[in-house]
RNA sequence: CGCGGGGUGGAGAAGUGGUAUCUCGUCAGGCUCAUAACCUGAAGACCGGUGGUUCAAAUCCAUCCCCCGCAA
């Protein structure tokens, strides 16, 4: 079970492995998005198309129509990852194995919707997966396997979700053959240490200058590729930060202090960020160079 | 029919009736201890496609294709 792109990493690892007979996935069901409200299949659905696997997308997974198609499914375990859906207990035990699932943190820090987002929205130098047992509460259940991924000054949440499908993807596989094999071993969650993470709000897109260059730095970093941390120009216009830089600098919070083929700087309450990608409305994302060349800013606009 | 922006030399832009401009890049040469700096020169565009209006269209009209922002 899974929706976005990580999920596609792992079913494409267990699929590839030729170890595991999948006898379905299931995914969100069709939604309209995107512009002119067409409609879109999830990128897993889209996979499993592709390589003729058996999809369902229950409006809810906890209907009592999918549990019967469930039960005569018989799976032995449920792998699920980032499904966007709540299994309730029913399903929960279902399988012989139970359902496990990959999270995109080292539990039991950054449960919840956003663990990846967080992590760089914190600044965390490491983060990981952690393949756990899942059971009726959010990201609670009982540890089988975690594994540590380094989290560099400048990475996106695009490249540490790569990383984290990539050792997720690896570590599953491994939890799987020690469950069928019995050698899984389980840790319980230290409670006293957990944190949570709630989904991204649509405000917290928008740059604060006035914070400092790492604090906004992180921000950009933690909303690239979706949704986009943004700013507007002086026209008013949108223009969203794809990547940036913490570089030395002050001045009022917003100003851009430097604009030319070095780059663009605009100072933030605490030093300064180099912007080096930007996307602005209604155009595609470039690179600073370009935009600047294109006269988009001078030095001494106001960005807020 | 959800709202909106846009498709102009490799890149980013200007140009809204008289066959195209700027910045960057590229190539060649020069200056320099040297350079991403500077100087000189060159190449490179049938202005998204197709019809139409006009003496004349990148510029007006119609239609199609593609890209992007927003909303869901």
């Amino acid at each position: 079970m899974g929706t976005p792109n990580f999920a596609v990493k792992i079913l494409e690892s267990l699929f590839e492995s030729k170890k595991h007979t999948i006898i379905g996935v299931v995914t969100q069901p069709d939604r309209v998005r995107g512009r002119g409200n067409k409609v879109e299949d999830s990128p897993v659905k889209q996979y499993c198309l592709m390589n003729g696997l058996e999809v369902y997308q229950p409006e809810k997974v906890k209907s009592a129509d999918f549990l019967v198609l469930l039960r005569k499914l018989q799976p032995d375990v449920i792998v699920v990852a980032a499904y966007g859906q709540i299994l309730n207990e029913e399903i929960l035990n279902l399988p012989k194995y139970g359902c496990i699932n990959v999270h995109g943190s080292l539990l039991p820090k950054y449960r919840g919707a956003a663990p990846v987002q967080y992590a760089l929205l914190n600044g965390e130098t490491e983060s990981g997966v952690t393949i756990m047992q899942m059971d009726k509460g959010m990201d609670t259940g009982a540890m089988l396997c975690k594994k540590a991924v380094a989290v560099s000054e400048n990475m996106t949440a695009g490249e540490l979700f790569d990383a984290l499908a990539e050792v997720g993807a690896r570590a599953m596989l491994q939890v799987l053959d020690e469950l069928t094999n019995g050698m899984a071993k389980t840790q319980v969650q230290n409670e006293n240490e957990a944190t949570y993470t709630h989904l991204l709000k649509r405000e917290m897109e928008v740059i604060d200058w006035g914070l400092s260059a790492n604090v906004i730095h992180n921000k950009i970093r933690a909303f690239n590729p979706v949704p986009g941390a943004y700013t507007h120009l002086s026209n008013g216009k949108k223009l969203k930060i794809w990547r940036s830089m913490v570089v030395d600098g002050e001045g009022e919070a917003g100003k851009v202090i430097a604009a030319d083929k070095q780059g663009l700087v605009v100072a933030c309450g605490t030093g300064a960020l180099k912007i080096l990608e930007v996307q602005p409305e209604g155009k595609k994302s470039m690179a600073v160079k370009d935009f600047v060349n294109g006269h988009g800013v001078r030095v001494g606009d106001l960005l807020k």
